[in-house]
DNA sequence: CGCCGCCACTTGTCATAACAAGTAGTAACA
DNA sequence: TGTTACTACTTGTTATGACAAGTGGCGGCG
């Protein structure tokens, strides 16, 4: 029984932070702290394994940055599910493909307003013409040139949680599902292409009337509710390639 | 001449730290610290501040998870260059369009073991056969379940500072460009399929026999010198997609 | 001249401590 | 009964301090 004695080794040539994450990790993939549940507090994990509360954080911190738990102001640190969101992927493939490898992606936050929804807006996200929303306006650089203005409308609740999370290094998509315990479910879109209006200009820095591509997607809960309905507008000349979407073939083809 | 008068508000709404991460991203972006310079130490930007060190490591990671900074044990914390790597973003681009929106991808780091290279190593990287290089191997999971197994050969002096970098949570070749000071040239590839050996099954969690996509990638620095060899091998069943790569047309086309 | 060791400086790690702020349950009060 | 206020818990922020570890320069010694 001698399950409470610290396995963490001060002075290992691996830091104790680094210790006690992969510990946690093991931990949770195990099962010992089940999806969904809540983690024993930072204090209660430094008393167990003898570090302070900083080094606990610097763990945690890690593991969050990995998706695999997440933490909720006032409440805890719980155990992320493992299942993540599936749809919209191949749609915003095409918008992504230039974000890859040795590239650096930059989400920008420029506002964060609270707005009455027009017409269109209510529509979609089955409220009231006149009812309250958070527009949320994020430009995304790639290689610190802007390539995207992303315009998304969510409820104001919804809003009011996104904007106090860290809308600039975290996913929109991870902190709806885990912070705001909300499964979602599918995505409709809509793309065709426009001309760069004033506010595409400057955010995008581009010329008046240069192309762009504008991608409308509306996300919807597992359970069907609309949940965050956005515009995305793409500098046309950030594509220098477009993708052909077949179906699989056995393998074996060269380029 | 009030520049030394500290800008930050302590007890404001927004923390210490962010207030400190913004203020020194415009100094960055409007040439206050060039790119490759180095900016003041951590104590002095504390000094400067008149905030601890702790709020300044803060800061400065965030800059540093953004890309725009990058440090260096023992020298400093530098500015990165603007310019990223360029070339084998189409080609990695057909592997990554999963790891999309909403998807979390992790590097697991399997191992790193200096070894002797074999032929054909020695021939990609220049190098006599037998002489040491530094083998390392990745799996890449996204939804948690495993999609690639990467095998890296490096020159043994790259591979020690790997070693030490942030092979987790930090790109590769955001490493190799910006800790180790190589710029990133062009890089070689060559795609077959082959069949899923033990190592595979294990890494990979498939089944041994399954079909598995080969990618054999040789990265050279601006220069020419070849400097990283890998293998990747994904996983054919995550692949439901093939992308056929067409040089851009003007823009509006549909689905 | 070249090598080695010391020293100053840097970032990395870790402890202790305090208070702010968010959450939730409970007790007191109207 | 309903609402408010308090309290106990959590994570978030920040300070101070210390030592480890990596880098590079400088001086001394062979």
């Amino acid at each position: 029984m001698n399950k409470n004695i610290s396995p963490l080794i001060p002075f290992a040539p691996v830091p104790l932070y680094n210790q006690l994450k992969e510990l946690l990790r093991a931990q949770i993939l195990d099962g010992t702290y089940p999806a969904e549940s809540r983690m024993p507090s930072e204090s209660e994990l430094g008393d167990q394994f003898q570090v302070s509360r900083i080094t606990v954080r610097q763990a945690l911190g890690d593991l969050q940055k990995e998706g695999l738990i997440f933490k909720i102001h006032g409440k805890g640190t719980f155990v992320a599910k493992p299942k993540a969101f599936q749809n919209v992927s191949t749609l915003q493939g095409l918008a992504e493909s230039l974000a890859q490898l040795g590239h650096e992606v930059i989400n920008q936050l420029l506002s964060v307003n609270f707005i009455a929804a027009d017409a269109r807006i209510a529509e979609r996200l089955q409220l009231n013409e006149g009812d309250k929303v958070a527009e949320i306006k994020r430009v995304r650089l790639i290689n610190r040139e802007p390539v995207s203005l992303e315009i998304s409308y969510v409820p104001p609740d919804i809003g009011e949680k996104l904007q106090k999370a860290d809308l600039i290094t975290r996913d929109i998509f991870l902190i709806i599902e885990n912070d705001l315990q909300l499964n979602l479910g599918h995505a409709d879109l809509a793309i065709d292409a426009v001309l760069a209006d004033s506010e595409l200009t400057k955010a995008l820095n581009v010329e008046e009337g240069a192309p762009i591509m504008r991608i409308e997607r509306l996300t919807h809960t597992a359970t069907g509710k609309p949940i965050d309905f956005e515009f995305l507008y793409y500098r046309g000349d950030a594509f220098q390639y477009r993708f052909r979407i077949d179906r699989q073939r056995a393998s074996s083809q060269k380029f």
